[in-house]
DNA sequence: GCTGGATTTGAACGATCGTTCAAGCTATAT
DNA sequence: ATATAGCTTGAACGATCGTTCAAATCCAGC
């Protein structure tokens, strides 16, 4: 039933936004009828539930942060001045998007065993995301621009770490503007 | 109206282990009345409101993470054993806790300004766990176990980045046993 | 053992939740 | 122009939300 074509493209955007504003439980189906403009059974024939949709949310959300990465890849012209400039744009856009944090993150500290699929789906992506960066590392080290003898997966796991940290910071206190040289100081002990 | 003497002393506790479970949204007063053996009334009566419960409840879960703190402190002898031990143990009792993640993290990863004072408590809250992490520091230079001409408070910064960090990852992924090792060096690059 | 203030109780309130579905509308084919 | 298939609409459903309050209960002090 879900998955059903629509002429509402920019539906699965604007939910996206909502949902990682105010996360699954605290965004009602009637704020998303309103900021999507469609009626419940307009929602229902698409997306069969409110976590159908929140599911296809989360894809968005996953494809729209892996495009970012690879822009930034292309944009800087080598893997680690891209990933590095990813990093920052993150941490640094905290004024247009809808929260500091990211949206996987917020979404396996919200959920429970109550809605295991979703929960699964967010670590399942969050996953996928940790292993880009380690595919990019190793791009990196293939071109010499890092220590080929260090584990692509440990540091990839390191970066996953203190990236979800540093947000999770960033989100308790103000931006303070020192985030440049908090990412140099990650990428050399990396 | 708040904060009215009651003879039910365990019912904070109990309320705080629920919402550190399920969150705020999540949790429903019906759940918290079964959870505490209390009536709407009594409760009403006692805390004014779900979100006064829960400010209650955020109080109580910092004081029991210094008061865990300061005993580990004590029990290991001298500062920077004791803060190490208590990092790990925090990390490995993912079995018993009711979420592997900071409570105070959960919440301001999940309210946004609609709920604008919890938020604010919560972020509080945090900022004096990172000074008590600063406290503890310091005490470990004055006792000659660390380096005395390193900041102190920037130190404990770092530690509750990776802190933070390494707990929404324990919380995606398993585990995994290699905790003990992952703490080590996190305090080796202190 | 009676009285009076404090506490507890649980039914009930209006609001809002996620969801459904009969009726209305639109657009294509004939 | 008319029929038909499919999408859209919005009122409505039962459940549950946070909260209230009159009545029942408890427990001092006399």
């Amino acid at each position: 039933m879900p998955t059903a074509p629509t002429h509402h493209a920019d539906a699965i955007p604007k939910a996206t936004d909502l949902f990682w504003e105010k996360g699954f439980h605290a965004t009602s189906m009637r704020n998303l009828q309103q900021a999507i403009d469609l009626r419940p059974g307009s929602i229902y024939a698409s997306f069969g539930s409110k976590e159908g949709l929140f599911k296809e949310a989360l894809h968005h959300y996953s494809q729209r942060s892996r495009n970012q990465l690879k822009d930034a890849i292309e944009q800087a012209g080598d893997p680690i001045t891209g990933l590095k400039r990813f990093v920052i744009d993150v941490l640094q856009c905290q004024s247009e998007a809808p929260s500091n944090m990211c949206m996987l993150v917020k979404t396996i500290a919200e959920l429970t065993e109550d809605q295991a699929d979703l929960l699964d789906e967010a670590k399942r992506l969050l996953n996928v995301m940790e292993g880009e960066f380690a595919e990019t590392i190793r791009q990196a080290q293939a071109e010499g621009l890092l220590a080929a003898d260090k584990d692509a997966a440990r540091m990839a796991q390191r970066l996953q770490v203190q990236f979800m940290g540093l947000r999770t910071y960033i989100r308790a206190h103000g931006e303070s503007g020192q985030v440049v040289a908090l990412v140099d100081d990650l990428f050399d002990h990396l």
